[in-house]
DNA sequence: TTTTGTTTCGGTATCGTTAACGGAAACGGT
DNA sequence: ACCGTTTCCGTTAACGATACCGAAACAAAA
């Protein structure tokens, strides 16, 4: 079998289309394509004979035809800034929604880059997608690349990392009860001067979290200590690097909570390095909780979201925006945290 | 602005098509063609004027309509189990190469689950992609699906997962000699009765590096014992169980090696409850080296594999296989894995 | 002046599918 | 016998883009 073509398309299996079900059985394609599609004006022979023959040449519709045709591809555009464990879970339950729905999903990945955050909406929105569910990377501080898609009237959701400057409907977590919640937990344990380990300045979730954090100080009446809010980048590194600052201070503080699991993981190995106790010397409390907070030596407390579910929410929210034609770009779900009290700031355990 | 239509397309800012274009300027469509892709034969100034147009109605070309022409769509279908960590490191280095090629990626999750994967693969080949990238479902024992997708000449990648079913290049980490290094790593340290936890029996992956087991056994001059073999399922809960029965033979191992780090941790918690301490009592060997084997007390040696590489190398296999007309199906990338020596098996340290 | 060649553009078919429209039978009722 | 209705199917024009072929237009060569 030489071919020479360079061409990869053996002549001899090419895809069956509708124009070759109609000349076998000498029918127009007009009829075939009804057949099809179950259309009423059909005689049940005919509709008998395209399908039997439609199955033995293994028809399947070209999608590409048909999106051409209608203006729309049941695909889904979800933009994440990364997969870690918490954003694989919402986008599994995006998936899940998305698929009973009969929508397709394309996930691309930002890796918290901007140009690249750019690069995907531009790819997708090449008519790929009927629209998109996004979660905005970390770094994207301008946000037109965005806007330019809604422009195009094309239905988009926000999840997770959602941002004021995007006039859509977003899903989140109660970022600010979650801090309130964590927060309000060392406090009763009876740590007293408790700091926070927040991310960067312009993160949304962090700020949530943050304020929250605040919040909880001021309902118990405790001035906060700007010497114990610390900003500081999204991973275990600089989390463990900022905890030995916090606990070199001559006044330091007797409680850490920290944004995310990740942090809490860094503070944890900068406490262990200097030989306090969790949590008799010091209480800690995490975010997200992640299997592994479970895992360590001490467990360490967390704050839930439920992520999953997260992701199913947004991807309703997107059909139901899709099939209604008002105006939901106000429409805000919040789904509430729940904390998982472990070892780490457990004082009251016997 | 009162639309009843119930349809969403404002019809004040729909897309530009080049018809558009070709209207405006008064050229033909297929002038409005040449010049945008530059083709050779348009003048100056005619391609002038339509690169102008086209981006002051910020014109897109319908990748729908090119890839209908063109018969290929530029898009590559990845379908795996699941997004974990191994996973999603091996998905961001194929998003990284294919990125690079111009290809975009749809990744598609099978949860583990037969029907899931077969879903998905119906899905994507509705000529929504030109080829795949899989990582078979530990479910699937029948692959029919995938050679229905070889039948019509779409190229396929099978990566991490890789079968003897399919006829199809591969991308592998080399599991055999990874259970073989993790193995011998217990020789070394003095074990002398080393149990295997095993995965599921039809997961090929499993079964390689049990033979690694068996290999380096064999080379020590070790005659393996059946009941030191374990086989249960691929996690956490499952692997605490098969080690609770391990701990209580009467002739219990004295080390035990697990084929994922999740079954590790399991087995670490059932030795801990045993009140056995590690490495004095007993060794323990994972495998993958995620991040949380070096967070947890004692830390766990572990195998690595080279994920983000191996992502890499698929894609460009792929890629490969795209360009070129012979038959590449016997083309079997293998990476070598690296041992990581942590408190959990390191007698030797002092 | 005619021939030849080059540059630049338009016409048209095509990719695979759907949908509006029309037409031809068959049927039933008066 | 006539006509309206129903049933079924075909014709044709889209959807947005590309590619081949050929036709102008003009310049250069004969």
């Amino acid at each position: 079998m030489l071919d020479l073509s360079g061409n990869k398309n053996d002549s001899l299996n090419k895809p069956a289309t509708i124009k070759d079900l109609a000349k076998t059985l000498n029918i127009s394609i007009s009829t075939v394509s009804r057949a099809l599609r179950n259309a009423p004006d059909i005689s049940v022979a005919t509709k008998k004979a395209v399908t039997e023959l439609s199955q033995k040449l293994n028809y399947q519709p070209n999608q590409l035809a048909v999106s051409l045709r209608h203006k729309q591809t049941h695909t889904i555009g979800v933009i994440v800034p990364n997969l870690d464990y918490v954003l694989s879970m919402m986008v599994r339950g995006i998936d899940e929604v998305a698929l009973e729905a009969g929508y397709t999903v394309m996930v691309c990945q930002s890796n918290e880059s901007f140009g690249r955050e750019i690069l995907n909406t531009k790819r997708l929105s090449e008519s790929l997608v009927d629209g998109f569910i996004v979660s905005v990377s970390s770094e994207t501080k301008i946000f037109d690349h965005f806007k330019k898609i809604q422009e195009r009237n094309l239905p988009m959701v926000v999840f997770d990392r959602v941002t004021p400057h995007l006039k859509a409907p977003s899903v989140r977590l109660d970022n600010e009860e979650g801090g309130c919640i964590a927060t309000e937990h060392l406090i009763e344990q009876g740590y007293k001067r408790i700091a926070i380990l927040a991310g960067p300045e312009n993160l949304g979730v962090s700020n949530s979290r943050k304020l929250g954090y605040l919040n909880a100080l001021k309902k118990h009446k405790i001035k906060p200590d700007e010497s114990l809010i610390f900003h500081c980048d999204f991973n275990q590194d600089y989390a463990y690097f900022a905890t030995q600052e916090l606990l070199s201070m001559k006044n330091r503080p007797d409680a850490i909570f920290t944004i995310s699991d990740r942090m809490a993981i860094g503070a944890m190995l900068a406490i262990k390095k200097k030989g306090l106790r969790m949590p008799e010397d010091i209480g800690l409390v995490g975010f997200n909780n992640e299997p592994v907070v479970s895992l360590v030596s001490p467990s360490i407390t967390s704050v839930e979201q439920p992520s999953f579910e997260l992701g199913k929410v947004a991807a309703k929210l997107f059909i139901e925006m899709m099939h209604s034609s008002e105006d939901m770009s106000d429409v805000e779900k919040v789904l509430k945290p729940k904390l998982f009290v472990r070892e780490s700031s457990d004082r009251n355990k016997k």
